[in-house]
DNA sequence: GGATTTATGGAATTAATATTTCATAATGCG
DNA sequence: CGCATTATGAAATATTAATTCCATAAATCC
């Protein structure tokens, strides 16, 4: 018998439990146990793939020390410890929209407050992953191309989408670059429209549903002629009628609302973009600007 | 020998030359290897994980044709084969940090604008992971509970994290929550702030380095004896010491900008949080408020 | 400081898994 | 239709990997 318990009536079912169970004995382990403790702990993965010799030997102890190990932690052997490594990249791997209505049905039923902040945060890591596939290099180039020709460039969106717009101009701003957001604070909007020209850019970002407002806007614009790039969610958006460039951006959504974090990151790097081209393809040497 | 060449050359080095491999041949394969072929292309993961004998059982062949489908494809045999099944794995698996560091140098040294646009998504996906292994429920459920007490929610931040404050703003509207946001456009901040009282709450986002004015304005509440609620980057912050309660969310940073994504997903947890507890817990039946 | 318990290394054993082989069935071709 | 070729299934074999066992070394306790 061992100076601890020989054995957790209950093998920890998935990883983040086992992870508790070595973190709560780590402390009164015997030396070479602790090793291979540390060692699952730092290379979950190699435990993963590996096998029991491999790992031993990165490790620096014996196989039997692995088996040891497991044992102590409730598993029949080491066998039974491997799955539930090789579980953790299963998970880890299969596909966020899975979880998400996972986490979706989780919230319904009234689970905790962790739940609903998990779903948030899956369905902006589903947005950036689908988003990351959609977009193509030829129009991010173009829209890029398009913008930095822009004497002043123009940020338009409402609601949902007024954030990014915000986030837009505040990126441009650090960069120098002349933006002009229009505000629906004072209701001056049609009148800070009124000003742009063909020498001029504007970037539209609307979602269905489309705000009345933003669509009126952007047809004006179209009609002064100003060339539009616009962030927009399918094919069949007013938007898309009168953009030169749009791209489509499909958020995630989660009790009601909608990620942003798609639209973000495209918008971030237009805006990176424009800055770099305007700085001239000579200026390539220094293209990240240092700013926060 | 076989119809197709028995044995090309060199077997696939990774995992998408063998899908491709696989893809091409799709047409003229026997009966059961293209069996094979199906469920290795549908099922990666069984691969990469499985026994010869328990995937045999699952895509309903012998194990036989299973070594034969990898020497048709080049292997030594089906280990070799598993060999590119797992290497999938573990690089899907590898951590987001490294793909960031390494988009970073892409980008400084010149790549395309498709380049920073993965930046930006790289520096969203890892700060969304970062902010879920932080963010602890019993911080989550005080910060709710404090806000949902509030008569009207008081929502500051400036430049960078202005994005954020107004999407709270938003959703808390959507949700009928009454909030103010304070707007810094007429310079009546102060004017706003003033009217707050210790039945209110604020929600006050700010990073490094910390407006100025958003900071004094914190302490200004603070005095007003208003609870705060903030979500900053580090023990550090200012805000740490006017706070209630804080979160520290670390975001990720590209080209010089910072992602905005794990707080947004924060925030909307927060709010969604706090509209559920309004309803009280007897509504629970009904918790996902169907906006869009 | 000696006795007893506990931990460790290393080899032996057992279990599992991949691969090969061979008989048979299916297919294609003249 | 019949022969040759290719594909398939099933079991035997070889290989590899996990587990157990035992001798020895530390550590702990009286």
């Amino acid at each position: 018998m061992s100076a601890i318990d020989k054995a957790t009536a209950a093998p920890p079912r998935d990883f983040e439990s086992l992870r508790a169970a070595i973190l709560e004995r780590r402390q009164n382990l015997p030396k070479r146990i602790a090793q291979v403790a540390a060692y699952a702990l730092d290379n979950p993965d190699d435990i993963a793939f590996g096998t029991a010799a491999s790992i031993a030997a990165s490790a620096s102890v014996q196989p039997s020390t692995l088996i040891r190990f497991a044992q102590l932690l409730g598993f029949d052997g080491f066998t039974a410890m491997q799955a539930v490594f090789r579980e953790r990249l299963r998970e880890r791997t299969s596909s966020y929209d899975d979880r998400l209505t996972a986490l979706r049905d989780k919230a319904e039923n009234g689970a905790g407050h962790r739940a609903i902040f998990d779903g948030f945060v899956a369905a902006a890591t589903t947005s950036l992953q689908d988003v990351s596939r959609s977009v193509d290099e030829a129009h991010l180039d173009q829209a890029i191309t398009l913008l930095a020709g822009a004497e002043t460039i123009h940020v338009l969106a409402r609601r949902r989408s007024y954030p990014v717009a915000s986030y837009i101009a505040y990126a441009l701003g650090k960069l120098q670059i002349r933006t002009q957001l229009i505000e629906s604070a004072a209701g001056m909007e049609a009148e800070m429209i009124g000003f742009a020209t063909a020498k001029d850019a504007a970037v539209i970002i609307s979602f269905a549903p489309y705000a009345p407002a933003t669509i009126e806007q952007a047809e004006t614009l179209a009609r002064l002629g100003v060339p539009i790039v616009a962030i927009t969610d399918s094919a069949f958006s007013p938007l898309a009628e009168f953009a030169d460039i749009w791209f489509e951006v499909a958020e995630a959504d989660f009790a009601g609302f909608r990620s942003l974090s798609a639209s973000m990151a495209l918008a971030m790097a237009i805006c990176i973009g424009v800055a770099e081209k305007r700085r001239g393809p000579a200026g390539r040497s220094s293209p990240e600007p240092k700013i926060r």
